[in-house]
DNA sequence: CTCGACCACAACCAACGGTTGTCACAGGCA
DNA sequence: TGCCTGTGACAACCGTTGGTTGTGGTCGAG
């Protein structure tokens, strides 16, 4: 780039501060690595090559997304760091219509254990905003913590095509007592255990926790081979399900069950960003017959 | 990267064929460099901390741009290479049209010096298009290239506040006779020199084309100072020109100068953007009234 | 033809980034 | 409790890399 710019070695080594010889060296190199000759050397200068001309946009590119990265992790940083719980969920949604909506934005996605560990981060200024269920009141957050329902993510069934509600256009939860609900992944002790076993106990069904997640192609295979089994999906639009599962996504109705999702930040933090964030989400306008955990009226 | 996606130091040194101790360094002298702890050591592995989890994501752009900027040069490459005479002129801007009509195709843009090097670089396969105004007739062109007149450029009069012309609302051509047109940059000996020769030629106005190129802005300077002198501009509507110097731009009429852009392209060529490229462009629709050099007719 | 400015080549050397060998520490298990 | 295993970190070592200085070849202008 430099030389490029100067067009010349000699010139490019006095703003790189280092000698011509260092200089030619270096392009020698490139081009050896590269393949390509990238300057025409002349006894005035060095012109770009074709490849020159083509390549040169590539590395300044490739010096920019390295001061992104660089800048990503520096204090004083400017992008706005968000904490999404689950890239499968409503908030994922949420974030990519903001990015959408506001493509110059510079967003930093993140997703943390739990939402104790999110509050902490958005305290200590770790993180600008955390995208989770509050399982206790909002006036009992620690001092200069806000917090807004920004999305009730109403739950589906996903059953496999043997399964014995596969039939079903509509199922209500009283229906499922008796079945057994697997939700796999590492969510004992989170936000989530705490919404399903508010959720099974309030309609008399088992939800399984247990096992290890080992992604979603797993999950899906299990579940649409099993009889007996079935798991929750959040009503998204985005979502792409792999095909050739013969997989049934049945609506919940009577009520629907939805899963509480607020933004938390720090009432102090003047990120411009965060202010656009709050924003775009608004709030939730809450609808008739659904269901949310206790903690969650 | 690899240690993130492993989650052990020992498994990611297994997959970059190096020591464990080796990885080691390279993550401390990263985190070093970037002063920010990237991982978390266990008993058990690595984990990313929060830093981490956001400096991953750039640290994946970062690699996948140094692939892209490597295969750019890489023989056997995909991206279509594309010469457009002038940043500031037409082809630049139906480049980028078609970029925003096709944004996943990749497109590197270049300017060589004139149109018998872009001629040449499309023959030997260096570029796969060239915008160039053809000097003479198609027929002429090498064996296996082709070429259609892609967009007819209606020139604009340039001048200061200043200049007897200023005040005008449109200005035929016979009436710059005997005024002095500047064109700067190095454009002898191109087809831009052969197209001013014509056009002064035509219509008795002398246009002068010395001096190097020093910049747009020295450019308007001038222009915005002198009574005398002026210059022509393609009819543009996504240049933004500098504020501040009072510039006038001044329709031409009766008959307006419209500089004959081509596309060319070998015809063997199989590159499927070439095609797209094309099909984008279309071909000219000639307007009446308006004036080409005769080897454009 | 000569001169000056350009870039390339050669020799040298510090420092960087890899290696081997070893250690401290944590968790599982008898 | 104590051993064993697997984790990452540290130390010493060393070849390669990327810089330096010194010099040479080439091209265009005067």
């Amino acid at each position: 780039m430099a030389v490029a710019d100067a067009g010349r070695f000699r010139e490019a080594a006095l703003t790189l501060e280092i000698t011509q010889q260092a200089v030619s060296k270096r392009i020698a190199a490139l081009e050896r690595d590269l393949g390509a000759r990238l300057f025409t050397r002349t006894a005035r200068g060095a012109l770009l090559t074709v490849d020159g001309q083509v390549f040169l946009p590539h590395a300044r590119d490739l010096l920019r997304a390295e001061e992104r990265a660089a800048a990503s992790v520096r204090p004083g940083r400017r992008a706005l760091r968000v904490d999404v719980i689950g890239r499968r969920l409503a908030p994922a949604d949420l974030v990519r219509d903001f990015h959408h909506a506001h493509p110059d934005t510079a967003l930093d996605v993140v997703t943390l254990f739990d939402a104790d560990t999110a509050i902490s981060a958005v305290r200590t200024g770790t993180i600008d905003a955390s995208f989770r269920a509050l399982t206790f009141p909002a006036h009992r957050l620690p001092d200069g913590i806000a917090a807004a329902r920004v999305h009730d993510e109403a739950l589906e069934l996903l059953t496999g095509p043997g399964h014995a509600l596969a039939a079903a256009h509509a199922v209500t939860p009283a229906q499922l007592a008796g079945h057994r609900i697997w939700m796999p992944g590492n969510v004992a002790g989170t936000e989530w255990a705490a919404f399903y076993d508010d959720l099974g106990a309030a309609f008399g069904f088992t939800i399984e926790v247990t096992g290890p997640d080992f992604g979603t192609e797993p999950l899906l295979d299990t579940i649409a081979d099993s009889p007996h089994l079935a798991t929750f999906v959040g009503v998204q639009t985005r979502m792409v399900w792999p095909a050739g599962h013969g997989l049934r996504r049945i609506p919940l109705r009577d009520p629907t069950p939805v899963y509480p999702h607020s933004l938390i930040w720090r009432a102090d933090n003047p990120h411009p960003a965060l202010a656009a964030l709050r924003a775009h989400l608004g709030t939730v306008r809450r609808s008739a017959d659904t269901w949310t955990p206790k903690w969650a009226r």
